[in-house]
DNA sequence: CTGAAAGCGCTTACAG
DNA sequence: CTGAAAGCGCTTACAG
């Protein structure tokens, strides 16, 4: 049966302080005496409960993470980084999925704030995140935003250099005399924006006008991979391609380029003779496809080790780290060039 | 700042109790007394911890998914499809990733059964699992496996439908005629001994004999994907497509595809025509090629689903838990025949 | 219908 | 160098 610190010190004839004392190294005892508790604690095959260490503690030495849509693998990937970094630190990753809705969000929030989680690391569904003042303010832990901008509360917020690798993405199809670029998204928010701005950003140094017709977003929520080769963006590329002009298409997250590519490709329209290629976000798969498809490539890992890295600092120490001013750290992409362009 | 039921009970005149036994619905209380309770809960914004409730009930509500390499999208499907239901049951998901490596896999597993998890989901390293006897022995709690077949421990499973997938997938390219075909498996574990077994299986029963030539296995660690692009699979295909005169290839696994397609697609193969392909686990890649590639589907998402559920019912009675045998559970695969027969 | 009190398994001033 | 005791925030027999 599972053992307690009481069984320890009754085998090994100390007080349960001296134990808690030897197997902390808290304070120095006698090398006899601290051989005998290591001798019942290996007999017992002992371990301390983390429940009573940190509820006495108070502390969990778990951080939540709270994702908006986990069935991307964008946001595995950060879960992936997050795990890695926090396990260094001594603590644990405990996920939430939103799928995409904001109440699961809020619930999701409160279930951690109320005291399993020491700090949160936070994939919001939507800008507005007002509602964290409310709920942080009976119980302060340190939060940190990943891939997406807040809206209504400032805290550290990790994110890619989503305009500059946009702009440089467009900027290699200007350069290449394209004029007639469409931009699709598969969502139209903060992170969304910033790379439409980076579009824009080209198009009008190339000396070109920005037709709104050429950029389409979509509104989904959590929905299958696989509907998303069929969806909102498989028919919005359908109608850019047969009623207008375009020699180049830029699309602006991975999510969408399964429904613009599978359009392409059902459809036969040859790249990038008939139409240029590139997308936000690098897959395994965009090798696999003929020709290959050039992609403007995040860290999502690295955005995950970042952003655990901000939260332990906080974490650890919460005197300086509230003085410390919060952050906006941009992890840089890069731009991949392959047989699309 | 954060509040305890002491100061509700005092806010509200009543004792610590009385608090719990409303919050808790445990035991009758006058309304008026009842209202007054949920007037102070709302006025501090009170939650309970959760560590001291657990602490008291001998519980954390945490179940330890502990998984061999979190980079492999299947496993993170896994880890979703475990999210989902355990979120249903009131339990949360830690997720600790052993990175191929068994060490860091028992260490994980150490620390989850010291008191942090009420519960375990194992994706094993390797088949050995008699380490868990020495360690459950003293703390002793349920566990699930997931993917591969434990070997020296006993408990539930949940496995894919191995051979009968990779039968079906080989019978459909003896069914065309194919005599010499290739099999490839990223590394020879339990499951992937299963999926050979099916393949030869398939090629007895056309009255094919097994050429073991044909037949190889990487060894790999944990890797990123890019590099499993160009590593062992990668290397084995270009000997067995120059050295043997095959017509057709099994792949066994989604890792082994990135090296066998690599080649493929780099030395511009024909497929089908100079060689056939088919791979166990779908992508939604694999409709983005050029042909479209075959598949055998896992529902990784389902296995987690049904793994949170088998180990909720060990949770929740574990005196009758006890007693039930332990069970292995198959979820189906499915062959998706596209271009690439 | 309500409360005083024990206790979950720890850590940590405090005293000696 | 070691221990008795308080206390973290809860739940739950037990008593009234």
């Amino acid at each position: 049966m599972k053992s307690s610190i009481k069984e320890v010190a009754y085998l090994a004839g100390v007080s349960i302080a001296t134990v808690s004392y030897v197997l902390n190294g808290t304070k120095k005892v006698r090398p006899e005496t601290e051989q005998r508790v290591f001798d019942a604690v290996s007999k017992l095959n002992y371990h301390v409960n983390p429940l009573a260490r940190n509820l006495r503690k108070g502390e969990s030495k778990l951080i939540g993470f709270v994702v908006n849509d986990l069935s991307n693998n964008f946001f595995q990937e950060i879960a992936r980084g997050l795990e890695t970094q926090l396990t260094k630190g001594g603590y644990h990753l405990i996920i939430m999925n939103s799928k995409e809705q904001k109440e699961t969000e809020i619930e999701n929030v409160k279930n951690l704030i109320a005291g399993a989680a020491d700090a949160l690391i936070l994939a919001p569904t939507t800008a507005d995140c007002s509602y964290l003042h409310f709920l942080l303010d009976t119980n302060p832990i340190p939060i940190v935003f990943v891939d997406r901008l807040p809206e209504g509360f400032e805290s550290d917020v990790v994110l890619a250099t989503n305009e500059q690798g946009s702009y440089e993405a467009t900027k290699a199809l200007t350069d290449k005399g394209h004029t007639n670029i469409a931009f699709f998204g598969s969502r139209q928010d903060s992170t969304m924006n910033e790379r439409l701005d980076g579009y824009k950003k080209a198009l009008v140094e190339a000396g070109l006008s920005i037709n709104a017709n050429l950029i389409r977003f979509g509104s989904h929520g959590s929905v299958s991979q696989r509907s998303l080769r069929h969806g909102e963006m498989y028919q919005h590329t359908m109608d850019v391609l047969t009623n207008y002009d375009i020699t180049a298409i830029f699309s602006g997250n991975n999510l969408a380029t399964l429904g613009v590519f599978s359009f392409i490709k059902e459809t036969n329209i040859q790249v990038p003779k008939d139409v240029a290629f590139i997308t936000f976000d690098d897959s395994s798969w965009l090798t696999m496809t003929t020709p290959t498809l050039s992609a403007v490539a995040q860290n999502p890992e690295k955005m995950g080790r970042v952003a655990a890295k901000l939260i332990l600092e906080r974490v650890a120490e919460p005197s300086t780290a509230e003085k410390k001013s919060f952050q906006i750290v941009r992890i840089s992409t890069q731009l991949i060039l392959r047989g699309s362009v």
